[in-house]
DNA sequence: ACTTTTTATTACCCATGGGTAATATACGGA
DNA sequence: TCCGTATATTACCCATGGGTAATAAAAAGT
């Protein structure tokens, strides 16, 4: 599969296809290894399982990741870069305050349904090298200036009523944040379904004037 | 100090003020356990710095508490009798959903912003033995219940408008456990300060008609 | 075919820290 | 004063699991 041309000449090629399926079976570890650190916990769970489930032994990984903690970097890391997207999407659609801040509830509720995304919210700093940790540390301050500024931006231009707008995005954000603590996808409850009843229910109380139409409508559903 | 009329003949005191001794002991040590658990996590507190932080040596901590998982449980058991007392507080007073929703986001938010209460949220249940591990699930099963239930009597009643009860719960618990995450008691937020801004902002998008005069005042401060 | 590089394995090291046995010391009761 | 119990200490065991040689097997390059 994935024929090339035998005609291209090109000595790159063959390097990037060696380069790409290292790239895959790095993220094959971390798949594996996010899996078991949210089913067993971090200390439970032992570089030889994750081997294991693999294929693998235990010093294979080491061809790949500088140890364990190196590993729960990047798995975090996988999910920091989903939250980077869509708040780089909602920003370059733009709108009001309130519009933006429905938007990142919504979208970062679906990312705390999944495996990379609940690994933002359940890993310890801690567990990481002091300077993983700041890199860890700062991308959360960014992310609680984000859900600040949106509010903030929402107060200044109307669509959201005032209030404290640290206190509001400490509270929204921990109910968003607490999904990756509690939802299951064997559970009864789609990820779709969280994140639109959350986008109402989180927003409804700072919305300047009571929305109209299908938000309701939903809301009484 | 402490001194017993001598005429006293009670055989039971010297008992009872022994029993008291080590009960005060077992206390210290757990407030001793929690604050280091909470300081660098379970895995990486060892009982030989606790024992230290109480001028004793480990094996002296195995005169109280059978092990480590045990302390750890017992440090959770502390929070949830702290949450329990105040659940029984709350119905014994009665009055409608939103107001009993109301008490309960207030002082649970309270005592989050506590040690033990902070325990409740930050321990993880597969740390203990199966046992006390069904325990604290049973527990975790039953304040959900207690949330849900003051929703669905509220929208029963009138004072809360229809909506997802589950979802709704959800929501404000995880709001409220999240801050068992951030809160330190060394920061810009008193515990006061942050329950009344959270008992106001995750109930105002429930209530049937906005609340008018103090709360709203507050609000807009 | 041969050499080199990459990737994996086997076998091992060893720091850590929970837990225990043997023993000493403080203390209340007679 | 002596005894028994509760409480502490010192010294140790040992399972666990991250991490590292030394080496083999596979793939790429020439």
């Amino acid at each position: 599969m994935d024929m090339l041309p035998p005609t291209d000449p090109s000595p790159w090629l063959p390097f990037e296809s060696r380069r790409r399926a290292r790239d895959e079976k790095r993220e094959a570890v971390l798949r594996a290894a996010v899996a078991l650190f949210l089913e067993q916990g971090y200390h439970r769970a032992t570089l030889n399982e994750v081997a294991e489930r693999l294929n693998i032994t235990k010093p294979a990984l080491y061809n790949y990741f500088r140890g364990k903690d190196e590993i729960l970097f990047e798995c975090w890391a996988m999910g920091q870069e989903r939250v980077d997207d869509l708040i780089a999407g909602i920003d370059a659609e733009g709108g009001a305050g309130l519009v933006k801040l429905r938007k990142l509830v919504r979208a970062y509720a679906e990312v705390m349904a999944t495996d990379f995304g609940a690994s933002l919210v359940r890993f310890d700093v801690r567990d990481l090298s002091e300077k993983n940790a700041e890199v860890v540390r700062a991308a959360k301050r960014s992310i609680d200036h984000t859900f600040r500024g949106y509010i903030t931006e929402g107060i200044s231009d109307g669509s959201i009523k005032p209030c404290d707008a640290k206190l509001a995005a400490f509270a929204i954000a921990g109910s968003l944040n607490w999904i990756g603590h509690w939802y299951r996808s064997d559970g009864p409850l789609s990820p779709k379904a969280i994140s639109e009843e959350f986008a109402d229910r989180l927003t409804e109380g700072l919305a300047r004037r009571p929305a109209a139409g299908k938000t309701r409508a939903r809301l009484s559903r």
